[in-house]
DNA sequence: TATTGTTATACTCTATAACTATA
DNA sequence: TATAGTTATAGAGTATAACAATA
């Protein structure tokens, strides 16, 4: 039986785009809302304070505010808003960057680090869980779909 | 070149579900925010508002609050507020339902009809246009597989 | 002048929970 | 008691624009 979701909206007659359109919003809106809820009700967090945590894992050296701003694709006042929260309780730190002294880099503390993996570990088995019903194939096939939707947005954006 | 997005945090050695799920958040957060800025800048109205008005445009005698608030995945509350928004414009109207004095019937007025239908047919075609680098059969089969993700994740949840 | 980051602000969207009225 | 919808509230998330410091 066809869920009662966002896709409700859809005819027959709309172009296949479309219906595919709303289908990937109906599967990323679910799933999204149900880690956002986890991340509160489990670590008392959100879902950008952990992506920012996310972007710093990889970069032990810490990034700057602008890249930050771009990989997380909001705006800079943002970044600072979240930087903020986060260095005031001790998991990120600011660190003057050498012949730029109107850059910083943020990078994790020991202690943002370690909470960090607690909450990735957690979120990854959501994740695997929440895709659990495909096989590695399908995975696969979809990640390269989604790849020539995402590079052909690129050219036309 | 890969672009610098929220798949930046991906790691190589991540399960490939974790992967998948990132470049599923790019895509799906990039295509809408620009349709909202899109909804905004040319129509003056939000993705919320033109959802709500999108279910009521498949339901001439229209739908209660409650199914309302199924169809587009949020509380009561909110569908009360947009529709208060819609209906001060004179887009949307409440209908009394026979045998029931509790509920509505929400519906679109012509104005609302004939506004919609602009906005609905620029839509389809800014997203016929953003998946616009796939193929019929690829339109299908990445149908065809997020309909097995929504159907998994609806038997966990 | 341009760039980095911050501040101030405002608005949309959302969930929660208490409430009113009807069933 | 349960249900339909509303109200009140608080917080997340975001964009915009003006600003200070530095390049």
């Amino acid at each position: 039986m066809a869920p009662i979701d966002l896709e409700a909206r859809a005819h027959a007659e709309h172009p296949e785009q479309l219906r595919l359109w709303l289908r990937m919003l109906a599967c990323t809106q679910t799933i999204e809302r149900d880690l956002r809820s986890r991340l509160r009700e489990q670590f008392e967090t959100t879902l950008p304070r952990f992506d920012l945590m996310a972007q710093l894992e990889r970069v032990p050296e810490g990034l700057r505010m602008s890249e930050l701003s771009k990989r997380m694709m909001v705006t800079g006042g943002n970044v600072t808003g979240i930087t903020d929260q986060l260095e005031s309780e001790g998991l990120v730190e600011r660190v003057n960057v050498e012949g730029d002294r109107r850059a910083y880099l943020v990078r994790l503390t020991s202690k943002g680090r370690r909470e960090f993996r607690g909450m990735a570990q957690a979120h990854e088995g959501w994740i695997v869980e929440a895709l659990g019903g495909l096989t590695s194939n399908e995975i696969q096939a979809l990640h390269q779909l989604l790849g020539k939707v995402k590079r052909h947005y690129l050219e036309i954006a």
